[in-house]
DNA sequence: GATTTAGGGGACCGAAAGGTCCAGAAAAGG
DNA sequence: CCTTTTCTGGACCTTTCGGTCCCCTAAATC
């Protein structure tokens, strides 16, 4: 009886979530997002809703993603392996020319999060994400022997999280790859011993 | 012959700097401003032309008067005094329990820096700035012993200007007061000593 | 192939966006 | 007190915003 869906809703989704990563919520108009999954007016709205409930299923999708990303990058090798392996692919992304789109959780700290307390809740909550998973990192670290900081996993998670942020923004603005490779480095550094010889 | 402008352009322009940076710039309506700055349309497009030279007026002001605060913040007493008193400082703005701003210049390099060259160039500058005066403050530490750490001058500054934007969007993100003590006790233990006892 | 049902393109809508402009009012100088 | 100048308020304009709705079309079943 019924015609079928001639588009993959998944895919649409995250290809509107390309441009909300891209450009933010307020500087995505739809236009754009029509341009972006290719569907008609009517087709967005039905299988989506409106602007904002499209942009929160994009951001949720995004996270998701992401956490799972996180875990399977932090889980093979040692834990200090698979630390370097994380921050590592964050500033991979500055290396490409074109456009660069940072951590959406952390562009949305920033432009929702203060007036929107549905975005607040779901970036605290990512941050709270990112710390457990970089502590009980760091906490594995202390059994195979990756890490030799004596500072405790707490801390230790506590100065990445700290960071994490600050490799986003750069990233988002355009520093250059050697420039947030020598910032990583020293961030790293911190891991591995408490008076690096430099 | 001529009659006088009747309000201060420069309260007027720091009225319009808090509606920037509060909402960004997407955000901030015409209607906004107006209201901001008790001008009428006219007065407004007459003495700050359009919305856009407008905001790179309020930016740059913002710029040059967080400049000089950071300069003033870091050079009294002890460099590891000033260094704290310049973190303490970011942190205190969470405890306002109504709007957090965060750091106009980091929101900026999440919301405009990607896609627009001028702001890019201005974030870019402020970046380098932090990190050369946060750098500058460490070097004078290795003069006045006020911090124990055998990092580099450079190592140290890359740790703290690495940070600054977390706390800075965390502080934007809402994130308690007291989450953003902690992280920032652990930060500045790094000045201190290598290993700390904890 | 007819029927049924839902998808899709686009016309259409009101509101609000940024921006222009004009007429009137008010102040400073003569 | 009159003239000149410019500041001010608001009417007005165009475009774009997010969003609705309808009609035609196309597919799946019988």
């Amino acid at each position: 009886m019924a015609r079928k869906q001639e588009f993959n809703t998944d895919e649409a989704l995250h290809h509107a979530l390309g441009a909300f990563w891209n450009k933010g919520y307020e500087a995505t108009s739809l236009a754009d997002l029509l341009q972006a999954t290719g569907l008609s007016k009517s087709s967005l709205y039905n299988v989506f809703g409106c602007k904002r409930e499209l942009f929160l299923s994009a951001f949720d999708a995004y996270r998701k993603e992401r956490g799972s990303d996180m875990i399977e990058m932090l889980s093979s090798g040692t834990a200090r392996e698979g630390i370097e392996r994380f921050f590592r692919k964050i500033v991979m992304d500055a290396a490409s020319p074109d456009f660069h789109r940072g951590c959406m959780s952390i562009n949305q700290a920033v432009e929702m999060a203060p007036r929107d307390p549905e975005v607040r809740d779901r970036v605290t909550q990512d941050f709270q994400a990112i710390e457990d998973l970089l502590t009980g990192a760091i906490d594995r670290a202390q059994t195979d022997g990756s890490i030799s900081s004596r500072r405790t996993a707490r801390d230790l998670a506590k100065l990445l999280v700290l960071s994490f942020p600050g490799l986003q923004v750069m990233t988002r603005a355009g520093v250059s790859k050697n420039r947030l490779d020598s910032f990583l480095d020293t961030l790293l550094s911190i891991l591995d011993q408490d008076a690096p010889a430099r």
